[in-house]
DNA sequence: TTATTTTGTCAATTATACTTGACAAAATGA
DNA sequence: TCATTTTGTCAAGTATAATTGACAAAATAA
């Protein structure tokens, strides 16, 4: 799965600290999703969502062989 | 976290272990989602929102409280 | 360059999503 | 009513998300 956190995060200028804080969940934990280490809960997408004022599927997107 | 799947699913007149067998999850696992129990990953959310031909947005909903 | 912030990553632990197998309750259909 | 399908739920196990603490690489600012 590939999301656009980075660039979500850059429009707003928030530090992936501050993201994590907003959404409630650590800096590491959100540095391993922007990453693509592993995949978050749908409560993150949302709030992630909410929190850059998009949808999840703005952030998030399967890959074709996801689908 | 609310759901909408057991309408979507009656939208499309499907079982659970169809659905279930559609986003590559077991018939358990779904009820659980389902019913609740637990939080879906963001990649089957994904999934069953194309499965629907909607949105996550659509399928799941924060409460107040999880904002 | 030097100092500071931000990011990436590791290890170890905890929490929880998801699995299979099983069985009963509830709904559906004959 | 009787049979069949569907749903809900439990237990026990596996997989993985998320945690903290730590440290170095990379980026930013002075």
């Amino acid at each position: 799965m590939k999301n656009t956190i980075k660039v979500e995060r850059a429009k707003k200028n928030w530090t992936q600290a501050e993201l994590a804080k907003v959404i409630g969940i650590s800096r590491q934990g959100l540095n391993s999703i922007e990453t693509g280490k592993f995949i978050p809960s749908t409560v993150l997408a949302l709030r992630m969502a909410k929190a850059f004022d998009t949808t999840v599927e703005v952030l998030f997107q399967l890959e074709d062989t996801e689908g």
